[in-house]
RNA sequence: GACUGCGUAGCCAAGUGGUAAGGCGAUGGUCUGCAAAACCAUUAAUCGUGGGUUCGAUCCCCACCGCAGUCUCCA
């Protein structure tokens, strides 16, 4: 039997806004499809929480022994600058500001995404398509849904024609948008006199002569809209229909509605099967963004530079920060919220040293099968709770209790023989495989210097001659000189000594 | 204005038709020469407001208030 049959995973679908048992399209096989990043800017933490989301659904699925092909976009082409007056590539318009090619800027903030995702050790996808590799597909689509009728040429630009597609089909479906409200409402675009109504939207935008990142189309030079490379993309790799979409909230309306339109209008059969949406990261109740000017880059976080932070937090802090709350939620960013995850993470973390540590002594002497079966208990539930839409928050719960108990047994040695040799292995192996595989939670480890351990530990040695001279006065001036300078000496049971950088 | 979602202890944050996880903080204790860490115990929520359904609602429905997001590029 496999895991993903004992632990049956339900998760909320955007598309009934209810929670559903997941199944496959095929048995054991699972796709999914991301919405990446667009990469004319730097990451910012917002953008990171989404991707963190998915590394955990994605790891998740595969720990219970699904094959999972995750693909997540590059977005290097298609944005529109909304203030812009004509329909303007994003990346085109900083290139020009910053006098680099369009490539070189695309290169450079994907690498820094990259490099981004490392930190936070969250996984690459299988694959990472760019929209730039794929304008031969996305021509081929807009052709044939010109050819189906839901689509339409104007000026050199195609758009898809909504109201046409909305005849035969629910446009709205996901977002729950009413078509004659957003007909009525919809904002005045300066492209309007090429749509025949607002709420169409471009499949294929023609180049202005001054635009430098153009290809040649049946339509003339342009560029692909927006929406339509990522039905391409996931299409490719994934099928007409998949498992998996996701994104950020922020994307449900207009691109993932679009997405539908398109590929139900192009296929006949509606893309996705299960839509997930990732909740945004506010600072003081406001959604982080670039543009309200309350972004942080991860780096910020990382030196604590950021004139908002008192501190800098490591990444596996924050990481764990985030996995303090469900996907769905908002998240609020703190100081206050940060300092306490930050204790919290390292709580987890001694655990999670520890019991690597830990051996069973291979006989029961004092069985205690109570708490055997409440050991018993907290493995399945570590996987209840992340069969149950992907609960990070309730699943840490666990994980604290589990890490309560390690520290009893590395206490007291002699309280790993109260339960079964079996049952200590499964708890071990569940701990870490929960924190390291699942959670994505690595060990972090304060000496990561041979000189600097080497150079403590002479100091610890002196310490621990003093102390067996009763000489307190010198030994407490050596823990409170090094504590002065950030390191940390813990006495421990047996007369060892630790240290740990703060 | 329309649509979507949220409002739980000092702070962060889960969750449920039968009065509510966990983390941080605070208090006391054990251990220690003293600390730190750890362990034990304690602490704090009439679950935004007002109605309705129900034997019973914080969780279901309605209204209202407040907040956020989307409707324009956005994770």
């Amino acid at each position: 039997m496999k895991l993903y049959e004992k632990y049956p995973i339900s998760l909320t679908n955007s598309l009934s806004g209810k929670k559903e048992k997941f199944e496959t399209l095929v048995p054991g096989f699972v796709g999914m499809y991301v919405c990446g990043p667009t990469v004319y800017n730097f990451v910012h933490l917002g953008n990171t929480r989404t991707f963190l989301s998915f590394d955990i659904i994605s790891r998740y699925l595969r720990f219970l022994g699904y094959k999972v092909r995750y693909v997540r976009n590059i977005t290097d082409v298609g944005h529109l600058v909304g203030d812009a007056d004509e329909g303007e590539d994003k990346i085109g318009k900083k290139a020009r500001l910053e006098q680099l090619e369009p490539m070189e800027i695309v290169k450079r903030y994907t690498e820094d995404f990259q490099n981004v995702m490392r930190q936070f050790n969250i996984l690459p996808p299988s694959i990472e398509p760019s929209a730039t590799g794929h304008i031969v597909e996305q021509i081929n689509i807009t052709k044939k849904l010109i050819d189906l009728g839901l689509a339409y040429e104007a000026n050199g630009s195609v758009y898809f024609d909504v109201k046409k597609y909305n005849s035969s089909h629910h446009y709205g479906i996901l977002s729950g948008r009413n078509i004659e409200e957003l007909i009525e409402s919809g904002r005045e675009l300066d492209s309007q006199d090429e749509k025949r109504e607002k709420i169409d939207f471009a499949l294929w935008k023609k180049a202005a002569p001054e635009h430098i990142m153009r290809w040649p189309s049946p339509w003339g030079d342009g560029f692909p809209g927006w929406h339509i490379e990522c039905t391409v993309m996931s299409t490719k790799y994934l099928g007409e229909t998949f498992d998996i979409h996701g994104g950020g909230m922020d994307l449900k309306f207009p691109h993932h509605e679009c997405e539908i339109a398109q590929a139900t209008g192009a296929n006949g059969k509606s893309p996705v099967r299960f839509w997930i949406h990732s909740n945004m990261l506010t600072v003081n109740g406001q959604k982080m963004s670039k543009s309200l000017g309350n972004s942080f880059l991860p780096s910020e976080l990382f030196t604590g530079s950021h004139p908002l932070l008192e501190k800098g937090y490591s990444p596996m802090t924050v990481r764990f920060f985030m996995l303090q709350s469900h996907y769905s939620s908002t998240l609020d960013f703190s100081n206050e919220a940060l300092n306490a995850a930050e204790k919290g993470f390292k709580k987890l973390n001694n655990a999670l040293t520890l019991i690597k540590s830990l051996t069973h002594p291979s006989k029961i002497t004092n069985q205690n099968s109570e708490l055997e079966k409440t050991l018993l208990d907290q493995i399945d539930k570590c996987f209840q709770n992340m069969s149950d839409d992907f609960n990070t928050a309730k699943t840490l719960a666990v994980l604290f209790e589990m890490a309560s108990q390690i520290n009893t047994w590395a206490n007291q040695k002699e309280s790993l023989a109260q339960v079964s040799e079996d049952t200590f292995e499964k708890f071990k192996s569940t701990y870490i495989a929960m924190m390291e595989e699942v959670l994505g939670l690595k060990e972090e480890t304060s000496g990561n210097n041979d000189l600097l351990d080497g150079t403590i530990n002479v100091l610890i040695g002196l310490r621990k001659k003093v102390r067996a001279d009763k000489n307190f006065a010198l030994s407490d001036k050596i823990r409170d000189d090094l504590k002065a300078i950030g390191i940390k000496l813990k006495d421990g049971k047996e007369g060892e000594m630790s240290y740990e950088i703060e």
